[in-house]
DNA sequence: CTGTTGGCATTCCGCCGACAA
DNA sequence: TTGTCGGCGGAATGCCAACAG
């Protein structure tokens, strides 16, 4: 080959030439790999707690079927033949039932891995869960913090490609406003300005393209090299690509398929029903046994994210009172990966599934959209995806709003702010009592556990009697223990187990069953969202059984959380960034909002806490 | 695209073209699937018994990280990282223990289709497997019949591809016996003689080439079409490429690559855990239901076959005493798609993973060769894929041997042969008073509920009393029945359902798992076994508990069973079809080896019976 | 501002016999 | 008998500006 040092031609002999660290696991860019994800992705952290959902997770494998029924419109029948006949297979009900294995389970997330295949740069991530009984509010809080701080947002474009661009004809034509962003300036006193620009891709291969400025009128093009990328990427129009400069000013590039061709996925080797079962039996022998076990998230696969951080899924079913006829907003994805927030109305609320996965909470919502772009977007989401329209908080700005000027490091903030304060805050019913003075000696306490306690105060007993006093001390006299457990649904509450279960991994089999009645035990206890929307119309909530709930509500005077919009996080992060890290630890702390109450602002959506470094 | 009409360029948009109807099911050619299959697949027959082994198809996809690492050795090294990570994992044991899931599951083959990959060509057959409890002689004999009558082996011709021939600077040189064999003879008149010819691929796909006779010195040549073909299907060299020609006298063309690359497999979408779960998991499932199950098997990815015809295993089982030290033949794959028999020696008998499948006879051996090619051949074997060298029979020449011409048509033959005595040749212990009159009404019996009653005669009274009258005849006084249970560790057996069980496939749950002792019932047996092989040295067989019962041996002239090579066979089948099919019904029958025995052939190895038809 | 097209140089594809092996 | 090579004609690739939307 007379190719220049270009790595990676279009054979997969070529590619041993830019992997010359040999058997070294490459690790994938993170920046690379989101941006080829998409916006919308949003990975939990390793170390945090999940919820883990089983059929959505089953759902993804289902979603070539889907994918390929989009393709019957397009190309090929083949496989769509071959994918609707595996469908009504599974329609018969080879599949087990597991029903040992709940709709939900609480994991702890051990690791995270980026990964891309190796042909066809589809990116998938891995994950290790392991099941756990019960989260602690250190968990919570670890869960909210990395929510939040998981967004750099690199400087990157994304150009779906046209004929042009992937013709053997010519080369890419580069939009003006990408290449002044992304790309190292030209020299422009050469004529014709031009340069050879070097990127690499997800598998870290090397390509090199001779970007030039010419034409009449003048544009940007990439030429020499061009051809090579889309050969070697099988690209064709409609693919878009994308180029990111990462923070060493390093040119990094990703491709983005529109034609959602099947993968040819497993089908050679494993059929359907076993990947299904696979799925489904590997979460119910893990969850049987708290023992880890491994997920393949595919986010451009997956109509869905189904292993969602711990406090996205706590502040959906905390925060939105979801009903019949509720307006929201949810983001999707726009051409050029940008995104955009539809509207909708929730229509109706109803399992997804009544026959295998009942009381589930995956995509239980039934919505319509204002802008009816027919049937494109999904008629079904989980309450986690939406963002209630009535703005749940009084909106206040931030302290950056006050004052244009960052924060001087080292400089103690006026406002009286620790951790014990942010429990305070953000879990007012816990009472002063259930103060944090350690966080590593903070006994965690089971959510199941106290709510048993809750339904069946004598069990108390059992318990240490600090945990009892603290509890007592604000909850039990706040919550309608009364008939808790006939609304709900349980049975005869099992005997929890008194000791410290905080990131105790080994738990009983049975707790975990447990879990599954623990979002409805949640949903009991509405302190936060009674708050947010003291006027809730009463919606027919079916199967939600939260009407008497309602009614209770906690004083305003307690709304301590902040909100900010998206673009004000960002905001806050750079200049958390800008901050020199001199600081011994990070500490979350929460704004009080009695303080500078202004204006409200109306596009808030979403319910943030606000995170500071304070040395 | 200016190409011809030479369908099915590199892209995947120009295939709809060829593939003209549509949305039909294109049913793959099944000689050519054969052909890339390789010679030794012989997929059992839809309609007949199998015995599948949940492991062997569990090792199927890990047969993928095998391919990676020897892949390690050529190319790319990180998927081989990949791979051995997952395997890795697998080894701690994520996989649950299915208890109720035995090693080997007894089933009726509903559906065998083949298929291949749209992108890879890559071949494989879905299965629809049903577990059965039992199987009765009708059910041994159609999978016999069906064991043999399956090889029509067309002319084909496998060239593995060079340098030159998958370059860009020319065509493809066709070997010279290849060409006059298969390809339409030249019209040497013509200077040069050269014509065009048209096959089609596994997908239907049509691919045109010019074939010509000329150069200095001369040679066929495949030209223009044929650099489309081999970048359509990416092929290298190594690659191998084969030609067949149909009853038809149409051209099909196949590929077979060389280079085992990964097929990226799953991994974007299942962890190999879930995958061998599934596997596993689906087994089970419909082991316990007796519901039917689907599988792919991917010839040239699996290691070994696990679906095994019921005939095959069970000649295997009965017919080859098994002891170390043996000597046997084994059939291999060469280069050119032949095949070749290398000799081997069995060092070792031991359960391949004895935690997960105790006492499975799934390569259960442990094998030296004679040649040591560098361990290039596979060191564990099952039993069904040898060929013991000791003749284990008398062996007689086939009737055609004795007369060179082919067998007049609707002339009767001489011998007394009807499905009788096949069945008392075949099986003499059954006796005489167990003799089939009418198939259809041929009462089933399940060898688990027969060897029951031999080890708790009381049960018996529960049967119907010709039963026992029937093999109280020859089979239980010839068995030692006093400690068997004792031997083949063998719990309290349970009380056999009485009634016939012939192709029912809706049994209760719990007999299915009483087929995991179906082997070691039968092997105790021994009555064809004890015959083959009368001086047996008793080799130290573990886990075989075999030993006491060798010493029973039955007459010699009780053996009736004829022995055909496969070249034989091939030649029988020949003249089979050579016959005008005037016949109504295809019957079986059994040469008596009595009549005409010769002289031993020595390089005979298999146990095959001799099928014909008889109007 | 950018997608497509015609014009054109250059490269590469692909058919041929000449050599060996 | 068949794998590779130098040779050559022709087809394609790929760089350019000219349009047009």
């Amino acid at each position: 080959m007379k190719s220049p040092e270009t790595g990676a031609g279009g054979t997969a002999a070529t590619s041993t030439a830019t992997n010359g660290e040999g058997a070294e696991k490459k690790s994938i860019n993170p920046e690379l790999w989101q941006a080829c994800a998409g916006p919308l992705v949003n990975l939990p952290a390793a170390g945090t707690h999940v919820v883990y959902f089983p059929q959505g997770h089953s759902e993804q494998s289902f979603s070539f079927s889907f994918r390929s029924q989009f393709m019957f419109l397009l190309e090929s029948k083949i496989t769509v033949f071959r994918f609707a006949a595996s469908m009504k297979k599974d329609v018969d009900a080879q599949i087990p039932n597991y029903p040992n294995l709940p709709s939900k389970l609480l994991c702890l997330l051990h690791n995270v891995t980026l990964h891309a295949d190796p042909e066809t740069d589809e990116v998938y991530a891995q994950m290790t869960l392991q099941p756990v009984s019960s989260f602690d509010k250190d968990a919570l809080l670890r869960s909210d913090l990395a929510l939040k701080s998981n967004k750099p947002q690199t400087e990157f474009f994304c150009k779906t490609l046209t004929a042009s661009d992937t013709s053997t004809h010519g080369g890419f034509s580069v939009p003006r406003r990408a290449a002044e962003k992304i790309f190292p300036p030209l020299n422009f006193s050469m004529q014709p300005p031009a340069q050879e620009l070097v990127a690499r891709d997800l598998h870290d291969n090397v390509w090199t393209f001779r970007h030039i400025y010419r034409g009449q009128p003048k544009r940007h093009l990439l030429t020499t090299g061009w051809s090579l990328f889309v050969s070697g990427k099988r690209l064709f129009a409609g693919d878009s690509v994308l180029f990111i400069r990462d923070e060493k000013q390093q040119l990094l590039l990703g491709i983005r398929r529109a034609n959602r061709q099947p993968t040819n996925l497993s089908s050679s080797v494993l059929s359907s029903d076993s990947m299904h079962i696979g799925i489904l039996a590997a979460a119910a022998h893990a969850a049987a046994n708290n023992s880890p076990f491994t997920v393949f998230y595919n986010p451009r696969a997956s109509p869905s994210e189904f292993v969602i951080p711990l406090a996205k899924y706590y502040k959906a079913v905390y925060s939105n009172q979801i009903s019949l006829g509720m307006r929201f907003r949810m983001m999707f994805e726009t051409e050029e990966s940008g995104t955009r927030r539809y509207m909708g109305t929730i229509t109706g609320i109803s399992d997804l599934d009544p026959v295998r996965w009942k009381n589930s909470q995956w995509r239980n919502l039934q919505v319509g959209w204002d802008e009816s772009t027919a049937g494109e977007r999904r008629n079904r989401v989980s309450i986690w995806e939406i963002e209630p329209v009535t703005a749940p908080f009084f909106i206040c700005p931030p302290p950056f709003f006050r004052s244009k000027r960052p924060r001087q490091p080292g400089m103690p903030d006026d406002d009286s702010s620790d951790l014990d304060s942010l429990f305070k805050r953000t879990m007012p019913w816990l009472g002063d009592e259930f103060c944090m003075k350690d966080p590593q000696a903070l006994p965690g306490l089971s959510l199941v556990q106290w709510m048993n306690m809750q339904q069946n105060p004598s069990l108390a007993n059992s318990m240490q009697p600090n945990y009892m006093q603290s509890l007592s001390g604000s909850v039990l006299q706040n919550l309608p223990g009364a008939d808790l457990s006939r609304q709900l649904g349980l049975s005869s509450p099992q005997m929890p187990q008194p000791n410290n279960v905080q990131f105790n991994a080994q738990r009983l089999p049975q707790q975990a069953q447990q879990l599954d009645q623990l979002p409805k035990l949640q949903s009991s206890l509405i302190p936060l969202g009674s708050i947010m929307q003291p006027q809730q119309q009463m919606g027919d909530i079916t199967q939600q059984s939260r009407q008497n709930l309602m009614a209770q509500t906690l004083p305003t005077s307690q709304v301590q959380a902040q909100l900010l919009q998206p673009q004000t996080l960002a905001q806050t992060n750079n200049i958390l960034q800008q901050q020199p890290s001199n600081t011994k630890s990070i500490r979350v702390l929460l704004k009080p909002s009695s303080n500078s109450c202004k204006h409200q602002q109306q596009e808030s959506t979403s319910n943030l806490l606000w995170i500071d470094r304070n040395r």
